[in-house]
DNA sequence: CTATGGATGTAACGTTTGTTACCGATCTTA
DNA sequence: TAAGATCGGTAACAAACGTTACATCCATAG
């Protein structure tokens, strides 16, 4: 029942490093389901119980929110290897706090989080490398999250701008450097226009604190960035 | 060595749960190491390497980051029973991504990401313990600043508004409520400035889609308010 | 009851930002 | 190389916002 699918399972961040034997025996023994929907299903209902962890094996999907307003807000996309719902099991939610839903027909894995943490005499390597990719799954997506509010919580699109240069700068260790963004993909990260981020980048320009073509920048004044990244 | 503070570590979100003989037991096969700081020294300096977890047991701490542009920020207090770095222990750094600095005399245990995770024949029921603590609190972070980027990521305050009020009418089933933080609160948390929150609520209450006086809000019109909210 | 201080509302002003529309540069593909 | 697409810069205007200073409300202690 799972053979077919096992190569797909073990690329996926939470089961990648196991043998593929063990996981086979893993998901006999948790007897995890497989179910298979079609296009426009919901796999999973904002509000519902919450029991499983979900894997996408096959088609695409989304993560949906309903939000305070009732709007309907995409969240992210899953692809096969993609897991949903791993924070909300393991923070204490016992409801989906957002719903999936299949964009194409969608075969997808669902684990039961005991299966991770839970005992198992047999499999006691295996579960330490689970638990051991989950925390690291959900680390880093803290960690995303975290850098994500430092850039939200600058109010100005100046300020931005120069956290952003000084980051890449520290990063790259050079006063000149590429953007590994193009405009649209910045203005999108810092969360503002296109045209306001191309603003207020020429006025840096003008003021000759950076020099700038398209995605070559140089900083031309470290010190002078940095007292206004204060404000 | 340990016994003297058991009680505190027992009270630590992490450790919650488990027996005291247990926790002792650990403790001394993992060999924590328990250190006093003195006022304004280090207890970890970002950039250094990170080796282990740590758990104020006395004292207060403060967890402060060098930002890009060379600040020093407050990213928050610690106190007796708080944990630091268990973020960074697992998803792969081996830098510590910011400082912690004791505010007063302060003693602090150190404990290896390995004694969670890692296996320890005699201890596998508190193991399990310690585990989904530990996934239980990393997610429920991730899952605060996931709130916090859904507020931030909201460019006007008319929007903040509504979306908060919308929160808080799903959260209490009426349109009448009271609102758990006053001005100064509010304002932090949706990261404008008191007087802008301020003057955009009564603009919505001269508009006739709420009232309210101080904390006791009511809602006019729900479906106005989420229609406003699509913007 | 009245004084005090903290919390909240209000007003005015200048600045920053969003919006839209358009132009030129650069890249891509036939 | 020409056509079309994509990307980035620019300008002008209105709207939203930050800032400051002050008035008003309310709780509480004296």
């Amino acid at each position: 029942m799972y053979k077919e699918w096992l190569k797909v399972i073990l690329k996926s961040p939470l089961f990648q490093g196991m043998e593929e034997e063990q996981l086979n025996a893993m998901l006999e023994c948790i007897s995890a389901r497989i179910v298979k929907y079609s296009k426009d299903e919901f796999i999973a209902l904002a509000g519902d119980d919450f029991k499983e962890i979900g894997l996408i094996l096959a088609g695409e999907a989304m993560i949906v929110k309903e939000d305070a307003a009732g709007n309907r807000v995409i969240i992210s996309m899953l692809k096969p290897g993609d897991l949903f719902g791993e924070m909300a099991a393991f923070s204490g939610k016992s409801k989906w706090p957002s719903s999936v839903i299949a964009q194409q027909s969608c075969t997808v894995i669902f684990i039961s989080p005991r299966a991770i943490v839970g005992q198992c005499e047999k499999l006691c390597v295996s579960h330490q490398l689970l638990i051991t990719n989950m925390l690291s799954i959900i680390s880093q997506k803290a960690l995303i999250l975290n850098r994500k509010v430092e850039y939200l919580s600058i109010r100005s699109i100046r300020g931005k701008i120069v956290y952003y240069l000084l980051e890449q700068y520290k990063h790259k260790g050079k006063k000149t450097f590429t953007l590994p963004l193009n405009r649209n993909e910045l203005a999108d990260f810092l969360n503002v226009p296109r045209p306001s981020l191309s603003r207020e980048m020429c006025r840096m320009r003008d003021e000759g604190l950076i020099d700038f073509h398209r995605s070559a920048v140089k900083i031309n004044n470290v010190e002078k960035l940095r007292s206004l990244a204060e404000l």
